[in-house]
DNA sequence: GCCAATACATAAGATAATAAGGTAAAAGGG
DNA sequence: CCCTTTTACCTTATTATCTTATGTATTGGC
């Protein structure tokens, strides 16, 4: 596992609760995967076995609603919708990332804005 | 674990290395443990059983050497110098961080000067 | 002399990523 | 129509790094 890996760790809740909160519409898991692949132009790997249990927690601590749809028991599409609680956890979450990059920013002498 | 214990893992690296190369002089594991806490200001903690077995994998790798200093037999002491391939390695440590944040900064749709 | 601080070290447990696998439906090309 | 690829869901084993806890020994202050 690279150092990529590894300081990713942490990050994947808030980048899901955003695209969400941002999109402001329900998605499902394999859509999810797609967007935030294609926003991350190839830097990220968003696979499979790192979100579907990821939406599993999230829902699991209230932070998303999930709800099957599908044509008449065929394709069938879990999506997911973020809650007011998650949106409350994103505001939480967010200001969370910022101190930590001021911090380590800080640690290693990094010019910031702030 | 909180979040804030999550994102910084694999930050560690870059800022032991980058707290020995700034200011270029041997230090020892408890040295850099209160440097490092001093800095971080409260928001991080820098325990022994994070720093101690770094350094030593860093050393493994090259990237620390390690002398052991002591006045006759008394109080001894692990002096860590950053090695060249070190520095390298902070070089190319900084560019990986300085490319994540921007990253999941620009996936957030965070505002950054870059 | 005793307790706190210094200084090293390691082991057990938690967490979140990767890698690798499985199932099944829809879509597209020949 | 068949076959392969893509879509769409899921889970388990492995790995890396962190926290917590513990152990040992020296030094300094009261």
């Amino acid at each position: 596992m690279g150092i990529r890996e590894q300081m990713r760790k942490g990050t994947t809740t808030v980048i899901i609760l955003n695209l969400l909160a941002e999109l402001d519409r329900p998605m499902y898991g394999y859509e999810i995967i797609q967007e935030l692949e294609a926003r991350s132009q190839g830097y990220f790997a968003f696979k499979e076995g790192l979100i579907y249990p990821r939406l599993h927690e999230l829902e699991r601590q209230g932070l998303l609603r999930s709800e099957w749809r599908g044509e008449e028991g065929s394709r069938r599409r879990k999506f997911y919708t973020i809650t007011d609680a998650g949106r409350r956890r994103l505001e939480r979450e967010l200001q969370g990332w910022r101190a930590f990059t001021r911090h380590v920013n800080q640690l290693l002498g990094v010019e910031t804005g702030s």
